[in-house]
DNA sequence: TTTTTTGCAAACCATTTGCAATTAG
DNA sequence: CTAATTGCAAATGGTTTGCAAAAAA
């Protein structure tokens, strides 16, 4: 008897899947708890790297501190907003750099993957300086 | 009066720009202190941010737990090997995909920077799977 | 002298882990 | 049944911070 289904897994890669944001582990916690009570961080994050190892999601870890969440797992990149901090997929608009890639191959390494991410400010903070709040709050 | 150019100051800097191997804080800190007695982690670390702040230096997020630094602040790329955790710089073969970067433009974002990340093993690491050593140890 | 910087230790934050109690299969 | 999973709380690891003492300018 091995790898079991239980509420929390499903209630975890749910949300992780449902939200559009690029959650936090605690922002899923807290979403996974508005749907069935008590779940504990520590089983988020058991069941959020539980997931990532099934390549179910990929943990983004961008400039900021805590990693972010994304079950989007085709190959596609991000963009950070070093204002709000809010983190957007990017549709990858031209083959990533081969030059580099196969430069490295040249030189005996072995290029599983690749992260492309952009940091500048998004749409909303980039308008005007003053108007825009920190966060898009998780609710 | 601001700004002091203090004995760890300089230090720090030195040892991350005479580093190869982008060296973590606690690396930093130990290799500072070979040189001078006890210089506090704490002050490598607001030194190193110092620096950063004053684009001396580069703080390179990867995959990995703590932050690495690089002297190199023109733009580059990374390889992060999955095995030794080895990065290593990568010489930009061919323009970063502008295609994306026009596509994020268009659609209102402002890019300020772009960070492309390879992931996978080192010419070490690859070349047999036992014989190697996990961390190229900071002498 | 005056103000920044340091050293130290405690505080912080994100993430992990040990263990007894639950629970899915 | 019974091994995998949970909840809880304590432990970890990286980084930050408050404060009095030390040292640049």
């Amino acid at each position: 008897v091995k790898e079991r289904r239980t509420r929390q897994l499903r209630a975890v890669y749910a949300t992780v899947r449902d939200a559009v944001d690029h959650p936090t582990a605690d922002e899923v916690h807290a979403r996974v708890r508005r749907r069935m009570a008590a779940v504990s961080l520590g089983t988020v994050y058991r069941n959020l790297q539980k997931l990532a190892a099934q390549q179910h999601v990929r943990v983004l870890r961008l400039a900021n501190r805590a990693a972010r969440y994304d079950a989007i797992v085709e190959p596609h990149d991000h963009f950070v907003c070093e204002r709000c901090g809010a983190v957007a997929d990017v549709v990858r608009g031209e083959r990533v750099p081969a030059g580099a890639a196969i430069h490295l191959t040249r030189a005996g390494y072995r290029v599983r993957s690749q992260e492309l991410t952009f940091y500048g400010l998004c749409p909303r903070c980039g308008a005007d300086r003053r108007s825009t709040r920190r966060r898009q709050g998780g609710s």
